[in-house]
DNA sequence: ATTATCTATAGATCTATAGATAATGC
DNA sequence: ATTATCTATAGATCTATAGATAATGC
C-alpha cells in the first residue's frame, strides 16, 4: 500500500482492495450499504471493515453522506456516458438501426449492473438517495432515463401496436434496472443481462392478437370475482378518492 | 372513533384514517417507512404522526419490527391470492388462453401496486425486509415469482425465439414490480399498469429480425471503444476475478 | 378489572470534533 | 511541516420498559 504526500501514517493492515485508504473505505461502505442499508450501517462498522478507528474515517470524508455521494455518482456515470455516445449524432451509431442502438445501451448498462464487486445499483433504492443533497446523481439518472425513452421511440417500427412510443424506452430502462432486484434475490445468471436486452427489443415489436388477449384477461379478472382498483394515486400522496 | 373492549382510553384526536388506533399506526408507519425508510423513521415520529406519545405505540406492537412485518405481509398476499386462483385448475381460468392468464395476473398485480394510499411495494426494497425475521413475506413473494414464471412459460408460443421459456415470466414479474420505482420517481400515469401488462405479452411474442439486431448492437459497443465487463458475480459476494 | 394512554428513564447507540502521537519529507 | 492515525468525549439520539393515571364495564 503506497500513500501519496510528504508524510506516511502509522501502519494499518487491511485485506480490502484499493490502492489508498480512501478507496478501501469506499469499498467497505459499498459492501455494507448494499447489504445492510445506509442508516443501519454505522461509521464504526465501516471503519472496522477497513481496520481503522471510527474517528479516522473523518480524515478522508467530512461526513457519512459524502461517502454515499461518491458511491452514488459512480453508479450512473458509466452507463450515462455510453448512452450519450450512442445517442450523439455523427458516430458509429449512425451506421446501425435504432433498435440496435437501444439494444447496445441496454446490454451495456445491464452488464455493468450485473458485474462489479458489489450490487451498487441497489443504492438507487435506498430512501436516503432521494435526498436533495444528491441532486447530481438524481439528474444523471433522469437523463439516462430520457435517453432510453428517445432510443425506444426511435426503435419502434412505424404503425405497430398502440400507445405512446416513448413508453417502450421507459419500459426498457426499468427492465434493465430490474437486474438490481434480481441480483439482490440471488437469481442472476450469466445470461441475465442478455435476456433483458433481448426483452427490450421484444417490447418494441409485438404485433399479433394482443387486443383479444387483453379482453380475455379483463374478462378473467371479472370471472374470478375481482375488481381492478381505481386509477393510480400520486406517488406517496393521499389519494384513494 | 369507536374502540372495542370493556374500557375506553383517554381521548386522542387524530386525522389519520383507520377505525382503530392500531390501523392509524399502520397507516402512519406506511407513510413514513415508504418515504423516509425504516431505520430513519423513529418510533417517536410514528407516534407523533398519529397524535400519541412514543411509548404508547408499545401497547399495540411489541417491537418496531412487528409494525414492518404487518405492512410487508399486506403487500404480497392480495396479488399472490389472485395468481394462485388463476393458476389453479378447474376454474374460469381454463376458459382462456395461457397468455390471457398471464395478462390478467400482471394487470391485477400491477394495478394494486399503482393504487393504494402509500407506495408500499417500496418496502420490498428496504434492506431491512431481507431479514430472516420476515420469512413469511419472503416466501410469499418467492411463490408469486414462481407463479409468474410458469404462467410465462405457458404463454410463450411454441417455437418462438431462443432461451429458457421460464424467463419470460420472470421478466414479466420484474416489469410489474418496476411500477414501484416508477411511482417513487413520480412518473406513474393512469395507464402505467396497462402498459406493463401489455409489455408482458410483448415479451413473449417478438419474432422478427432479432439476431441481426443483436449482432449490430454488439458491433456498436465495440465500435464505440467499450468492452462488456465479465460475467456476473455472486449477489453481493467478492468476484471480479 | 381492563384497556389505553401518560410521564420518566435506563441503557445503548451513533456522528462528529478536539487534541495527542507517530512517521515521513523538507 | 504535513499527513494519517489514535484516544477520548460531547451531545444527540433512539428503543423499550416501569409504573402512574384516567376512563370505562362488571
Amino acid at each position: 500500500m503506497t500513500l501519496t504526500g510528504p508524510g506516511r501514517p502509522r501502519v494499518r493492515q487491511s485485506t480490502r482492495p484499493g490502492a489508498t485508504a480512501r478507496e478501501e473505505i469506499l469499498d467497505a461502505a459499498a459492501e455494507l450499504f448494499t447489504t445492510q442499508g445506509y442508516a443501519t450501517t454505522s461509521t464504526r462498522a465501516i471503519a472496522e471493515a477497513v481496520g481503522m478507528r471510527q474517528s479516522s474515517l473523518y480524515h478522508h470524508f467530512a461526513t457519512k453522506d459524502d461517502i454515499l455521494e461518491v458511491l452514488l455518482a459512480g453508479t450512473v456515470t458509466e452507463g450515462l456516458a455510453f448512452a450519450r455516445a450512442v445517442s450523439a449524432g455523427g458516430s458509429a451509431a449512425d451506421d446501425v438501426s435504432p433498435a440496435a442502438r437501444l439494444y447496445a445501451v441496454a446490454l451495456f448498462d445491464g452488464s455493468h449492473l450485473c458485474s462489479g464487486r458489489w450490487n451498487i445499483g441497489i443504492l438507487y433504492h435506498l430512501p436516503e438517495a432521494r435526498d436533495p443533497r444528491f441532486t447530481q446523481f438524481l439528474a444523471d439518472r433522469d437523463e439516462l432515463r430520457r435517453l432510453y425513452r428517445s432510443l425506444g421511440a426511435a426503435a419502434v417500427p412505424a404503425g405497430l401496436w398502440s400507445g405512446d412510443t416513448r413508453q417502450h424506452g421507459e419500459l426498457a430502462f426499468r427492465l434493465v434496472e430490474s437486474l438490481v432486484s434480481l441480483r439482490v434475490d440471488g437469481q442472476i445468471t450469466p445470461s441475465s443481462a442478455h435476456q433483458v436486452a433481448d426483452a427490450a427489443l421484444a417490447l418494441c415489436g409485438f404485433g399479433g392478437e394482443l387486443p383479444t388477449v387483453c379482453d380475455d384477461g379483463l374478462a378473467l379478472i371479472t370471472a374470478l370475482g375481482r375488481v381492478l382498483p381505481a386509477g393510480p394515486s400520486s406517488p406517496g400522496g393521499p389519494a384513494r378518492a
